[in-house]
DNA sequence: TTCGCTGCTTGATCGAAATCAAACAGGATC
DNA sequence: GATCCTGTTTGATTTCGATCAAGCAGCGAA
């Protein structure tokens, strides 16, 4: 928990156009920004722990944030990518209140935090508010029904391709962009191991993609869409 | 559609209990009772498609509703199973506007409708509403975790073993009860083929479960648990 | 009873991805 | 430059579960 400071007015910026708190009416926002912690966090930093009692809210602010879930030997399945103006731990804000997953910095992150029991306080008072929690929660719950969806129904390259595909600026023409973070990371957020995700990514190679390092180059988009 | 009538006692109850409507002041329930129409719906009936646009919010009375996608070979993937005071579509309330899923009567099914327009409107003047709402979604971003992980870190028989000790009343000691529906839903449900589940049902028989049709009986709970 | 339908089980085969293990590449540091 | 460390790739093997294909059990209808 690195030096906790005020938001400055970049931190402000990013924290006012995320879709959190870009929906909400003035009284609330200032509410927020008058409670609102900034920190930065190292790679490998515990946000918090599955089960605990969760006392903080969390938005990122740049960087990325992991949650994931332990089984008994250890293991770790990634759930959720939270990238900026992503909140985490949202789901443990109205029900449960503990974490529903552990949570960690991918990447290098700022965070923006909030109290948990003055957030719901407000909440229960002000629509807006609610309202944005359930607006986030919601485009939380289709990320989660299209990740079942996909672990079910596409193969390692399938996925792959899906996700370069939702990378792609515009559809249609060729591309070429840099993976937002390591191949390690991506990996587990499609839910392979470090190693089918390398394979996946040679066995694209014969449909149009050239990876090197995170330069990632699309011939054909339309090739990749068919499978 | 079949005959669609105001709720009679049976289904006020159920209605009033769920956990969606327990949780809101009196206005907001009036409000809600006022504009619900029930339905009685044979199994296979259609609630809507993955991405027709949102115009209902489903709440079970009884029977099941199975949450679907499809990909574009026509193959399904089961992607949540809503019971008893659940509510379906809930995610296509507030953002998008559209369904993230199909949704299909799997076993005869009561169900309340509640126009969502109406819902929306009433949700933003209404703290009380919204976070009910949230608080639905949180549970069911919840159980989606628990999916995706189940999914990632568990084999067909721990799955399964997982889910019958969901079932059993009280922790420790041997249990028996009936499957709530068919066992091709469960497979579903589970992520799995049929067959596989019938094979991890066997498998399981040297762990002390036996498998009559819908009739289960657990040895030793704890014997499960680990593995 | 017999038929036919549907849901479940069993068997055989195949393919996809995890796992284990080792080699390799790129950066940082000295 | 050499060295270390971490992240990535490649190879060999194995396990798990999907798929295809029969057989089977239960049940309602005729």
């Amino acid at each position: 928990m690195n030096r906790l400071t005020r938001p400055g007015a970049r931190e402000r910026e990013t924290l006012l156009n995320s879709a959190f708190l870009s929906q909400l009416g003035v009284e609330s926002v200032t509410a927020l920004m008058e409670m609102v912690v900034i920190g930065s966090l190292p790679a490998r930093q515990m946000l918090f722990r599955e089960g605990d009692p969760a006392e903080t809210l969390h938005c990122v602010l740049s960087g990325y944030v992991r949650a994931y879930r332990l089984d008994p030997d250890g293991r770790e399945a990634d759930i959720a990518l939270y990238r900026t103006g992503d909140l985490a731990g949202v789901s443990a804000v109205l029900h449960g209140h503990r974490y529903a997953a552990s949570a960690q910095v991918a990447e290098t992150a700022t965070l923006a935090r909030f109290d948990l029991r003055r957030v719901r306080e407000l909440a229960s008072r002000r629509a807006d508010l609610a309202l944005a929690l359930a607006t986030t929660l919601s485009r939380q719950l289709e990320n989660a029904f299209t990740c079942i969806a996909d672990d079910r129904l596409h193969t390692a390259p399938q996925r792959v391709a899906r996700y370069l595909l939702a990378q792609c600026p515009q559809d249609g023409a060729a591309a070429n962009f840099r993976l937002p973070f390591q191949k390690s990371l991506l990996a587990g957020k499609l839910g392979l191991a470090p190693e089918a995700l390398s394979r996946a990514f040679s066995s694209l190679r014969d449909h149009g993609v050239s990876v090197r390092g995170r330069l990632v180059q699309i011939d054909d988009p339309e090739t990749l869409r068919r499978l």
